[in-house]
RNA sequence: CGGGGUGUAGCUCAGCCUGGCUAGAGCGCUAGUUUUGGGAACUAGAAGUCGGAGGUUCAAAUCCUCUCACCCCGACCA
């Protein structure tokens, strides 16, 4: 295995790429599956990508006018029967709590006293946070009410994978009522905003925002907006939403409040949220042939220090020494945070220790020995660069330079993703067959990567969309850019408006 | 829920068709020796009720029946 120009990740993106996902993961152990059906264990380099993702998103919540609160896990049956939409989006996929306690009957635990009523795990919760906003909202001087809750939901999906789509998931939802449509509206936008801002400029995930078609809204929705991105397989991923709910939900739920005229009307509603999913999308976006490349904004650690020694006698003087590195580089601000070390003195080889950290992208590596504290100097690796390629930073330097390099780093991902994303994008196209031919593969056995993003008119007709399962590409957005102009639909030839995202999608 | 497939050591799998010695390999793990500014080599070792239950048989990982779980392809989805 001396393998130099072998990569560490197999297959390659290029040869098999849902494969190359999970391969990923595991080398870069983010997560893995559990025991426990459609679930996963997200281990400690993976969430920690979540916690500072978590972070960040929840100072943008607050800084927007959000309070957090906590709603039960458990939602009464009936409640979710309250929006028809919602009901129709959502039963199939329950899990449901029929029982409350476990008796022993031939050495065997089985379920005893039946519940009155069954109990759902919430698959999301417009209805139960609806239950506690009808109790608060009063007057039109109660609102507007602004809640996020952080927590895990369930749907029993049919088929899962590790972030993307899970049973159980991590996610924040938004819950917020309002007295005009004018202002959910706002709010709306606002938060697809926030969204927008945390993909791009905390995760580098370049996204497009838009508007859902009718078949592609959320259960219950009157509008849905979203963020879409490309990832290296030129799928698109729906990386979070935002719904404005008019008076649906309040409807079910009884919000209702008497406005400056006196009168009784009921709340304007909405809800957004962005889930685990964009881990995944990290990783589909960042990823490469040697693994995981996390961007530094939420990487768990910024810099690793590995301690190269040569000779057992020397171990003393050399970890000494990249202690001491460490806490220089500690004092330095990346991000308005202290920028995070961690000096790897696990016994075990060296080159197998470098590669445990290409393999999880950190973004810088450096290394020390003998040789460099006598010159005064470290090899500094950086993880969007290739794996052998150093660079010596004289010691004193190195904390002025590392919040540099980071930024350059994070930078460059976005960049090259969004340059990915643009090469991949189509927008002259504008026939039925020039989509079909795009969307095909070459190779019907073994399907290489292919497509990509069309951006095209659509005359907003829903049998479009029916067409469009053929190839089984969909509508992904109405981007919120609209070019005004009008067209041909890519798909009827009838006249058109609206400009429209076609892509396969996750 | 339809169609296909797989359950054998921590992981990846061979063995099953055609029943028969003490169930194997590679990786990983443990120890020792050598090596090491780079994803090491050698030697030794630990590790398995062959998914579960029942049946056929002198004899079952192997054949039969039932059952459970997981994976892939569809329909559903953050």
């Amino acid at each position: 295995m001396s393998g130099k120009n072998k990569n560490a990740i197999s297959p390659l993106r290029s040869e098999d790429y849902p494969e190359w996902y999970q391969q990923v993961i595991k080398a870069a152990d983010l997560a893995e599956v559990s025991s426990v059906r459609g679930c996963m264990v997200i281990k400690p380099w993976g969430y920690g990508m979540w916690e500072l993702l978590q972070r960040e998103l929840d100072d943008r919540i607050k800084a927007t006018g959000h309070e957090n609160a906590y709603f039960p896990l458990f939602i009464p049956l009936s409640f979710l029967q309250r929006e028809a939409d919602h009901v129709e989006g959502f039963a199939k996929e329950c899990a449901v709590v029929t029982h409350h306690r476990l008796e022993e009957k031939d050495g065997q635990l089985v379920p005893a006293g039946e519940l009155e009523e069954p109990l759902i795990v919430r698959p999301t919760s417009e209805t139960i946070i609806g239950e506690s906003f009808a109790k608060w909202v009063q007057s039109y001087r109660d609102l507007p009410l602004m809640i996020n809750q952080w927590a895990n939901v369930v749907r029993w999906e049919m088929r899962t994978r590790l972030f993307l789509r899970t049973a159980e998931f991590l996610w924040q939802e938004g819950h917020t009522a309002h007295a005009t449509e004018e202002e959910a509206r706002a709010e709306m936008d606002t938060m697809l905003e926030v969204y927008r801002e945390l993909a791009e400029d905390v995760l580098a995930l370049p996204v497009i925002c838009g508007e859902k078609t009718e078949g592609e809204r959320f259960p219950g929705a009157t509008t849905t907006l979203c963020i879409e991105a490309m990832m290296q397989d030129r799928k698109a991923l729906q990386a979070g939403t935002s719904h404005y709910l008019g008076q649906n939900f309040s409807k079910a739920s009884g919000i209702q409040f008497l406005n400056k005229e006196g009168e009784q009307e009921f709340a304007y509603t909405t809800s957004w949220g962005v889930s685990t999913r964009l881990i995944g999308g990290v990783i589909m976006t960042h990823g490469d042939d040697d693994g995981m490349r996390v961007p530094p904004k939420i990487a768990p650690k910024h810099v690793v220090v590995i301690p190269v020694v040569p000779k057992a006698e020397l171990e003393g003087e050399v970890f000494e020494y990249a202690d001491k590195v460490a806490a220089a580089l500690k004092s330095a601000t990346y991000d308005r945070q202290p920028v995070r070390v961690q000096v790897d003195k696990r016994d075990i080889r060296g080159g197998e220790k470098t590669w445990s950290w290409v393999k999880k992208g950190v973004p810088l590596r450096i290394e020390i020995g003998p040789r460099d504290i006598e010159a005064g100097k470290v090899v500094l690796f950086r993880r969007d660069r290739g794996p052998k390629e150093k660079e010596f930073v004289s010691i004193d330097e190195l904390p002025n330079k590392i919040p540099g390099i980071l930024s350059e780093i994070q930078d460059g991902y976005y960049q090259q993703a969004k340059k990915y994303r643009e090469e991949n994008t189509r927008t002259d196209l504008s026939t039925f067959d020039e989509l079909k031919e795009f969307f095909t593969p070459k190779n019907t056995q073994k399907p290489e990567i292919h497509g990509g993003f069309v951006r095209a008119k659509w005359c907003e007709d829903s049998e479009v969309e029916k067409k469009l399962s053929e190839l089984k590409i969909t509508i992904r957005c109405m981007p919120l850019e609209q070019s005004g102009d009008t067209g041909k639909c890519i798909v009827t030839g009838k006249e058109a408006k609206k400009d429209a995202i076609f892509a396969k999608a996750y």
